[in-house]
DNA sequence: GACTAAGCGAGACGGTACGTCTTGTCTTCAC
DNA sequence: GTGAAGACAAGACGTACCGTCTCGCTTAGTC
């Protein structure tokens, strides 16, 4: 037996927690901007090496905190309509944009511009899971005769919910329902079997 | 009269203009992070106060050098197919933004999210007026008869230009010919009259 | 002849008033090492040039509005003896000094030390003119046999002052009365006649 | 118990001795006015945040760097005579004055006037020790009989010492060997058993 | 009475240094 | 033997002043 591991293992768990609970509170009073690996240390009672052991920047830190802190997913309901289930879906993704979580997400897909590493964690950690369940209720819609069998999954997914960052991001226009409406129509129109 | 303006000495242009050119450089040379007014101060041969008394912010000065240099608008050909003009002109922009300029409209749009003043800079300097240009020819396509007049100038542009953006910032996924054609057929299959 | 000297505008005395009580009153203020010239500037409402064609350092500035603010001199009585004047004068300069005046005076000299102009300048306009005055008091008590008639005067003076410039910039011990009584009792037994 | 201490890294004696080592250079060089943190900081090849961590004041530095360059006393002898030590000490002392030591020693206490932290540690760290010995000296004139008992030492040293300094800081006269036989022949008339 | 050159206020400019903050690395000591 | 505490070199931050430089406006004198 090679035993006699040590007992610290344990205590670094509790260190990541500190540390990722920091930096999500930091981030919330804060903001990214300025958020500092010295502050999140200062307030996690933690050495700093200790964090850049673990992640490799900034960024990456606070997808993390982030992720751990907000995971919970828009979920699809599984109703007859596929359709129904999309719009459902994307409605109550918007209502969260427009709302605290929105900003964050915002700061988040803003700074991975300029953080290759954190980029790769928020596509990663956030956007590729939930795109995962859209895949399948869109495909559950081909399937289903709702939706057109030639149109690329990515190529529907996209159209669909691109706007929703591009307004969120850049133009800054509002994300409202009467918006949601006439977009989803319009997709919808060259979407429908 | 009132007036009474105060006599002073003028904003000096070759200061601007250096300013601009140094900070467009040290934008290319080593990205929007390590950016610095500093840096930029000491390339143009100026003072960090001549750079502070007219920018509020690094962010807002980056976005009027990007400005200043890449101002070409990727401008729309004007035939009589309105559709035909749309699709040649996101076939350039999207072009256009694989290349150099993409990363740096990235990092822009990046940037700007953690500072308000520099994403108003940029709103206002950069992507509205290309916006102007395709309301025309949007409603030119409506008022020939291509497009349904019934679909919001916003809401279709929105939903044409969006997947660029979001696969620029977010997916990552490419931007080229083949998911250019089946996304605008897509979206024109809803558009079109 | 050779004339045709040229019309021009003269030296605004309102400018210079306005300046030296600026000086004068932020010198009390905040201090000599925080008095500005731009400071100076603002308050008098005048430009910095004024001051820079005026004065060539803010030390020399700073003697000027202090020599005007302060020149009331502590003089010397005229009695029938001369040790008896001196004393007199030398308990109300020291009463001065333990004052305002004192750390006023304070920061002229030490700042002197660091600004040859202002040194000149403070020198030439507050203790050479105080000194010529005690040298007289000296001569006349050495006139009225008072004084031994071997002592140089400014080594008599030097004696008889140095200390309480001593406290008042180096040591800082007290200059009080007991110990001016002690000092003067002990110099002036070497200078009596 | 209380302790409780916390672990560190601890203070770098060789970050101390090259701050000390270019901030004396640099005060030779430079002078005091010229003297920056940031001008030490790149000589000594440090950052600025350790010299501001150790010192409060460029004052408070200069006056450490200078007295561990120039620590070096003018030590009294120690011969029959306590009044020939003193005077022999004395007119060492001004030779030193009278060279590049009395340039420093003047800086040191013009800076002092404008900086309370530096004045107390010139004081403490440079005036007090000498003056230390200057009492003993004239303590043991006093026990050998050759000094009045009735005069405080205090008043003596200061009557022997002051117009060094006056001379020095204020006057500018000269302080050779004329003016000092003269000045200690009145002196020691007064303080002479 | 008009002309004209300097004085004047305002404040932009190229700079230097300030004192602070944060980065990423390193050292030390207590548990 | 790990990990908190924090010192360290580096370097950018945004501010305060420096001393110089335009700018128009004002104000003497002289012609």
């Amino acid at each position: 037996m090679i035993t006699a591991l040590a007992p610290s293992r344990k205590r670094s768990n509790s260190a990541r927690r500190a540390i990722l609970t920091a930096a999500f509170a930091l981030l919330e009073e804060e903001g990214f901007e300025r958020l500092s690996i010295e502050g999140v240390a200062a307030r996690a009672g933690v050495g700093k090496t200790t964090i850049y052991r673990w992640w490799p920047t900034k960024g990456v830190m606070a997808v993390e905190a982030f992720l751990e802190a907000v995971t919970p997913v828009i979920a699809f309901r599984r109703s007859r309509s596929a359709r129904a289930d999309i719009v459902r879906q994307m409605k109550a993704l918007a209502k969260l944009y427009r709302g605290h979580t929105g900003n964050l997400v915002c700061q988040m897909i803003g700074a991975s511009q300029l953080d290759p590493a954190m980029r790769k964690a928020f596509t990663e950690g956030f956007l590729y899971p939930r795109r995962e369940r859209a895949y399948a209720v869109f495909e559950r819609g081909v399937a289903g005769g709702e939706f057109r069998a030639d149109v690329d999954r990515d190529v529907a997914i996209d159209a669909l919910y691109s706007p929703i960052y591009y307004r969120l991001l850049a133009s800054g226009a509002p994300i409202d329902e009467a918006f949601l409406d006439r977009h989803i129509e319009l997709v919808l129109r060259g979407l429908m079997a």
